[in-house]
DNA sequence: GACTTAATAGAACAAATTTTCTATAATGTA
DNA sequence: TACATTATAGAAAATTTGTTCTATTAAGTC
């Protein structure tokens, strides 16, 4: 297993083929590959892809045109306002299943879009955003609608605003998280709703909010 | 130019690329439309695709396997988790160009993600995050790394802290926006900034913020 | 019901794309 | 230097793929 970083001339193409995806959508072919790097026969490009392949910054399926995934993210060298789709809910009140997986409908006229833009950062964060539905963490200045900026973790102190996910429910809910000797109780911040505790594994941190945003 | 909405099937067809696309990253070929749907010929799959991108929905390059744009944004079925990539700077002091169209150094084991989802909901809107270079803005609580969250947009009223894209220097800055008679003035929060003026045709606004994010 | 239009198949075709194979230059190494 | 390894081309071959054409069925319409 030999998994060397890919020199500057792999780098080059990879910046080329991420550039090309953020325009059209696609990757590009070998020949176009061909037609906007330094390479000057398809079967270089080949080789060159293995090496990527072989680095892991790029999944391939064979015999298939334009099946090339890139797996490592670059920062924009485009539209830095191009936006992004933005789907999703978490539940603070019951739990209710978020991702309706059922056909039928989904037809999004009215599909929301995030617009969305980092640099690179030296103590980087995995964050994401859910639109809170429900109203069991309106104490804690949560709203039903409400949007919560969260941190991606699997881990979370105690009394942080947490999204959980049940794995007995397969559901996901927003609420405050408190670890005890053998139990997790989580907490919603409206006493209208009950707390419950669950064994440790049955539930999964999988993030803890930094924020919330009200889109009013 | 009739462009009636797509029937059931064209939106299942639509929503099988969609999935197709999530899962690897390429949109499938016309063959293996025929294979998960209930079309049973190339043609007809062609045939639907025709009206899908009469409608809107797609955008295709001829002749190019696999070249299917989905511009239609559906909810995520699978996992509400997946994150985004986020990339972008803004510019709060002395404007710089952002993003960084050279090559050679871009290559980001640093990449910041964001997750992200949101659902549909009545009153939509466009959002995107920056992070904020600079300190321009000190005063108004944004300070360098932050980032903030915006509303794509291309009015402000005054006072508003906006997103403005300056064309002479094809840069991107946040300031505070006050449109006046004949110009449109840009104020920095930060005194050790100045206040600069365009004619109107000079800046646009892109955006602006509904929230800061500090990242600590 | 007669007739026009839309929906659906199937097969043949033309085109685009990836692989493979062979060959040559460049580079490193003992 | 001799030798092995890595980079680079070129062209042919094997696949995969989108398109076109003809036919058949279903659906609307007067």
């Amino acid at each position: 297993m030999k998994s060397k970083k890919p020199g500057q001339a792999e780098q080059m193409l990879y910046q080329f083929m991420y550039d090309y995806f953020q325009e059209n959508g696609y990757t590009p072919s070998y020949q176009e590959m061909v037609d906007h790097t330094r390479s000057k026969s398809k079967s270089h490009v080949a080789y060159q892809l293995n090496k990527l392949a072989q680095a892991g910054w790029i999944e391939r399926t064979p015999n298939v045109p334009r099946a090339i995934r890139l797996t490592k993210t670059l920062p924009a060298a485009s539209n830095p306002f191009a936006p992004i789709p933005l789907v999703g809910v978490i539940q603070a009140g019951a739990p209710i299943p978020l991702p309706n997986s059922d056909f039928a409908m989904f037809l999004p006229d009215d599909a929301i879009e995030v617009g969305h833009m980092l640099p690179e950062q030296a103590r980087r964060k995995d964050l994401f955003a859910l639109r809170v539905k429900g109203d069991s963490m309106i104490e804690s200045n949560v709203q039903d609608n409400d949007i919560v900026i969260m941190e991606r973790s699997s881990e979370a102190r105690n009394g942080q605003m947490v999204a959980a996910w049940l794995l007995a429910d397969e559901e996901t809910t927003l609420k405050h998280f408190y670890k005890e000797k053998d139990h997790v109780r989580l907490e919603p911040a409206n006493p209208r709703y009950e707390t419950k505790t669950y064994a440790p594994n049955q539930i999964e941190v999988h993030g803890r909010v930094l924020m919330v945003l009200r889109t009013c």
